[in-house]
DNA sequence: AGGTGATATAAGCTATCGCTAATATATATG
DNA sequence: CATATATATTAGCGATAGCTTATATCACCT
């Protein structure tokens, strides 16, 4: 799946939110999940499983619990494409600038 | 439509890559994507204007034609959400780094 | 081993998304 | 005005995402 699919649904952004914050058991979770959705322990665990096979979320086994902490590396994808994006129109507005700063040398007096 | 919901498509995404280089005529649009994911003309006007109500895409009527340019409003949203969870985890990494810091200091001889 | 709590997986249903085909609108041009 | 060109909109269809319910797995405790 890809980067932008996984952080495209709301119940997947608020998971990301809490486990940055920090590392969380499933289970609290899926507390927060369930009372803020009202959706069941099997929908947030099949949410929690997309997110650690995009590379946003990490597990760390403690007992019979699954801790999750966040994984900056999903989210590396997603930046870069956004930087790149914004590097195009950079570009193109300090064109502009330069265009209206010529337009302002000659249209004026001195 | 959410924003991340907006860049969660591939055609889109493309689109927006296009129209971040310069403007370009609705037509010239459709042209590189019908070519690159095979899909009709109404398809990608479709997208066009999920794009214009999300705040991604501008238009510019030139006659006939529409000319499509790229609109940062849409991403303000989509990068403050990244920074704001990145501000998380770095919070939360600084915490660490004086923990291991104070390990060091206390574990050490001197 | 059996029981219990914590989490994951599987099967199936429904709503929604993105597509096509057809049609509508808008602007130039003869 | 008629026709052509450029783009947008609508209706309807198929695929898929995300849910529920039921079940499986795993770790701990007795």
């Amino acid at each position: 799946m890809q980067a932008f699919d996984v952080l495209s649904d709301p119940v997947r952004r608020r998971t990301l939110e809490l486990i940055a914050q920090k590392e969380l058991a499933s289970g609290a979770i899926v507390n927060v999940i369930e009372a803020e959705f009202g959706i069941s322990q099997s929908a947030v665990s099949q949410h929690l499983r997309i997110l650690r096979d995009a590379g946003f979320a990490r597990v760390r086994k403690e007992g019979a619990k699954r801790c999750y902490s966040i994984d900056p590396t999903g989210f590396e994808d997603v930046q870069a494409w956004l930087d790149q994006l914004r590097r195009y129109w950079c570009v193109k507005m300090e064109a502009l600038m330069i265009e209206i700063e010529r337009g302002k040398r000659s249209g004026k007096k001195s």
